[in-house]
RNA sequence: GCACCUGUGGCGGAAUUGGCAGACGCGCCGGACUUAGGAUCCGGUGUCUUUGACGUGAAGGUUCAAGUCCUUUCAGGUGCACCA
């Protein structure tokens, strides 16, 4: 018997299974469809992180077995291409991103080959594909032409030394992540997507999903979904405020209100206003500050009081000073609140700060002078009208239907969802396909003109202006407008990497058809994704992005299911081996080309999969993927042992029965550390008997392959099995073979265990009793005590109380 | 601050409905083989004051029985950032 040599033998298969294309999907066929995806990499220049294998692994172990299982499966791959620190590196090297897009493609195609992943490489897409962006452009013309796609005025980070637009991504600190430079907000025209349209449909129909419950609440909490009311003050000036609150019920405990620096009542009421000048600094100070300063300065609230104006309480009449703060946002609710000092700990803080009153109208907890009540579960209402002497659960609805009644005020749902910012500044994205004319707006191009390909240029750098790199390209932005014929320009803003990661799994179904995003046919017999995992990281935006689009394409007939995705699961990180999120920074980096040259794709496989909890983070370690290896090994060495015989021997017969029942669930539940668990105690019974008949370890292989691919189509290929193990039936188990006759019983007293029997394993309850009542060991600690009760537990134990 | 997750040997982690805590692997200790061992094989390995007791971050509670359920609390991780 030769040696374990892993580097030929992960070769050789790969190449076999690529020229029998074993793991090609066929649309159509008469078996029933699997389709199972994990998130399409961004195809970085610092190639394939040990993470990426490990969500891979898993998901080739469910379609490995899937096929093997007779299932017709797609497991698809594709690269989400478009993105920064692409672009980046195409501005300081002045290389177009293309190149370094394929480049990078290239050798992460290698390094995923060199895994032994069952990828169906036909279907492969790329978002920076024209041919696939054309399909990005006609889903946001769709969105466009459906009224979703608006322009508004938005903030955007802008750094004032660089003089260029910033993701939240590149600001770091406050600062400009490349300059170092001073960070400040700056409004920009943006096209938006009405997401917030969608917000109870996304909310509603994740009862239909198998989702893992952290990811739907996740979700949910996400969009943000409250039941409140809108309330309307009067103001001194003759003006009327609305604000939003979800506690009604306190309305008599407001004792001043707040609206956000940016509200335009600000502006309108300017005459009345006597301290203009300082509300106007206030501003002016709010919207210089970036984002990450507006949040980090939270912790002490700010503000100025609008001097010469009060609002006045719709519940009491009573006069309510008027503030503006940047703690109450613009873009939530009505952009005012009423402030409730003593029910409110922000709005406690900012009473603090400005002296001013805190009633208690909720009774129950502690002093309100000093900590704010929050509580609406035990409280009762307390000074406060006709509410007084309710709970809160009574008190709101009783507040709104007055106010309802008296015409001051209304329910209202509110969203924390908002819409979705859709340009970029950049030129590394989707050209969105709408050209403007002064005579018809905003007009979409014909589809026959899609894809609108991105203009070659040389300089990627965004304008100093904010403007896009595209509004260099002269020629590619002047046309005419299709409506008129008139001249017209073009859209320089791109769409942002979301775009295209949106709606891919749709293209896997029919990835080179180039009329439609994909055929009817393929779109019914593939989808919905039967099996989606990913990294938690994407389990807000991407998910609820894709689920909008997805939904959207429903309406319109596009796609045949409301929801895209069946079942989506998400895997931990891999950390560094000191517990560190691995970086280069940090030096923790493992390299999965240095692990598969020194220990193969089998090995490496394996370890991922036996590191530990699939959905925890956990520690990198080579001492464990050595041990893995060493495993391989020892399952490649058995063959010294093997006879010919080809069934189950007695001995082991049950221990093998058990091993395909748990190893075929622990992979359905993704339990896969213990499903290698599983099989490693199998080999280890194996070398305990000292031979093994080809049956078992045969079946060993087998259950195996899913894992390690390549050493078990070796070792399958020795022992004369037909064809490809890949495509061979998985294994069935009889039921009865995984139960022993005998089982061994703990007895215990008053709960502590004292010996041990064992039983037939079909006993009952009365005979156990009786057995443990007759142990000699009881017999001796009940001597002189009473027997109180028995409990006796068939199959598990006997617990003997005495006194 | 809010939400979610996680705390079990020296380490990664096991443990249906509450029912033998520590499966499996690593590491470590001992032995065999060996010129050699960072190879392979065999045996051992939670702690202690070892006829037994104690042990799942801490403190209470429910129960015949708690890693698992309840209450309080501490620590770490992730996400979101004042959401009225």
């Amino acid at each position: 018997m030769e040696n374990y040599n892993f580097k030929v033998i992960e070769k050789k298969w790969q190449d076999k299974w690529e020229e029998a294309g074993a793991f090609h999907a066929e649309t159509n066929s008469k078996k029933p469809k699997y389709f199972t995806m994990i998130e399409f990499p961004y195809p970085s220049g610092a190639g394939l992180h040990v993470g990426h294998p490990r969500s891979y692994t898993a998901l080739d172990i469910i379609a490995r077995k899937r096929r093997m299982e007779g299932y017709n499966v797609l497991y698809p791959i594709g690269w989400d291409a478009f993105g920064l620190p692409t672009e980046n590196f195409a501005i300081k090297n002045k290389v177009h991103p293309k190149i370094i897009t394929e480049k990078n493609i290239a050798n992460f195609t290698r390094q995923l080959k060199m895994l032994g992943f069952s990828f169906d490489w036909s279907r492969e897409v790329n978002t920076t594909d024209p041919a696939y962006y054309k399909w990005t452009q006609w889903i946001f013309m769709q969105l466009f032409k459906h009224g979703l796609a608006y322009k508004q005025e938005m903030p955007i980070n802008w750094c004032t030394s660089c003089k260029v637009g910033l993701s939240n991504e590149e600001v770091v600190n406050g600062v400009c992540e490349r300059c170092g430079g001073e960070v400040v907000q700056r409004r920009k025209s943006q096209w938006m997507l009405k997401i917030t349209e969608y917000a109870q449909r996304l909310i509603d129909d994740l009862d239909d999903v198998d989702y893992l419950e952290k990811i739907k609440i996740q979700q949910k909490n996400w969009i943000g979904r409250s039941e409140g009311a809108e309330v309307k003050f009067k103001l001194s000036t003759g003006d009327e405020m609305v604000v939003y609150t979800t506690r009604a019920d306190t309305l008599f405990g407001a004792t001043y209100t707040v609206m956000s620096p940016e509200h335009p009542l600000i502006e309108k009421m300017k005459d009345a206003i006597t301290n203009y000048d300082e509300v106007e600094a206030y501003k002016a100070e709010a919207a210089k500050k970036s984002e990450f300063e507006r949040t980090e300065l939270a912790k002490e609230k700010t503000g100025v009081k609008l001097e010469g104006i009060y609002a006045v309480n719709p519940a009491n009449g009573e006069k309510l000073p008027v503030f503006i703060s940047d703690y109450v946002l613009v873009t939530y609710g009505t952009g005012a609140i009423m402030a409730v000092p003593a029910h409110d700990s922000r709005d406690w803080d900012f009473a603090k700060k400005f002296n001013l009153p805190i009633i208690e109208v909720v009774a129950g907890g502690e002093d309100v002078q000093k900590e704010a009540y929050t509580d609406v579960y035990k409280g009762k209402m307390v000074n406060s009208g006709f509410l007084t002497g309710m709970t809160v659960k009574e008190a709101i609805p009783a507040m709104i239907d007055w106010l309802e009644k008296e015409g001051l005020g209304k329910r209202k749902v509110n969203y924390k969802l908002r819409d979705w910012v859709f340009s970029r500044q950049r030129y590394w994205g989707e050209p969105i396909p709408l050209v403007h004319c002064d005579k018809c707006g905003w007009v979409a191009i014909p589809e026959s003109e899609l894809p609108l390909e991105l203009p070659e240029l040389d300089v990627f750098e965004p304008g100093e202006n904010g403007e896009s790199p595209l509004a260099k390209a002269y020629d590619w932005i002047n046309t005419t407008c299709p409506c008129c014929g008139g001249p017209a320009q073009r859209e320089t803003d791109t769409m942002p990497q979301w775009a295209g990661s949106s709606w891919y799994f749709l293209r896997y179904t029919d990835p080179h058809n180039n009329d439609v995003l994909a055929s009817k046919e393929a779109l019914e017999y593939w989808t919905p994704v039967d099996w989606y995992n990913g990294g938690m990281e994407h389990t807000t935006l991407h998910l609820l992005y894709s689920r909008f689009w997805h939904k959207f394409l429903y309406d319109i007939g596009v796609v045949p299911t409301k929801e895209p995705y069946m079942k989506r699961t998400s895997h931990g990180m891999i950390l560094g081996e000191n517990n560190e999120k691995m970086s280069k920074s940090r030096g923790n980096v493992v390299n999965p080309d240095e692990v598969v040259d020194e220990f193969g794709a089998d090995a490496f496989r394996t370890y991922e999969m036996f590191i530990g909890a699939f959905d925890q983070s956990t520690p990198w370690s080579q001492q464990g993927l050595k041990g893995c290896y060493k495993f391989l090994e020892r399952v490649w060495n058995l063959q010294s042992i093997v006879t010919d015989e080809e069934g189950y021997s007695k001995d082991l017969e049950k221990a093998v029965h058990k091993t395909i029942k748990k190893v075929g669930e622990d992979f359905e539940r993704m339990k896969f550390n213990t499903a290698i668990a599983a099989m490693m105690s199998l080999v280890n019974e194996f070398t305990k008997k000292g031979s093994v008949t080809k049956g078992e370890y045969m079946t060993l292989i087998t259950l195996l392959n899913p894992v390690a691919p390549h050493i078990t189509e070796e070792l399958w290929e020795k022992y004369g099995g037909e064809g490809l193990l890949s495509l061979h039936p998985w294994l069935t188990y009889d039921e009865a073979k995984t139960v022993d006759d005998e089982i061994e019983i703990v007895v215990q007293i008053n709960g502590k265990i004292r010996d041990k029997i064992l039983v037939p394993a079909d006993i009952d309850k009365a005979g156990l009793e009786e057995l443990a009542l007759k142990n000699d060991k009881i017999k001796d600690a009940a001597d002189g005590k009473t027997v109180v009760k028995v409990i006796a537990i068939p199959g598990r134990l006997v617990n003997v109380v005495i006194k």
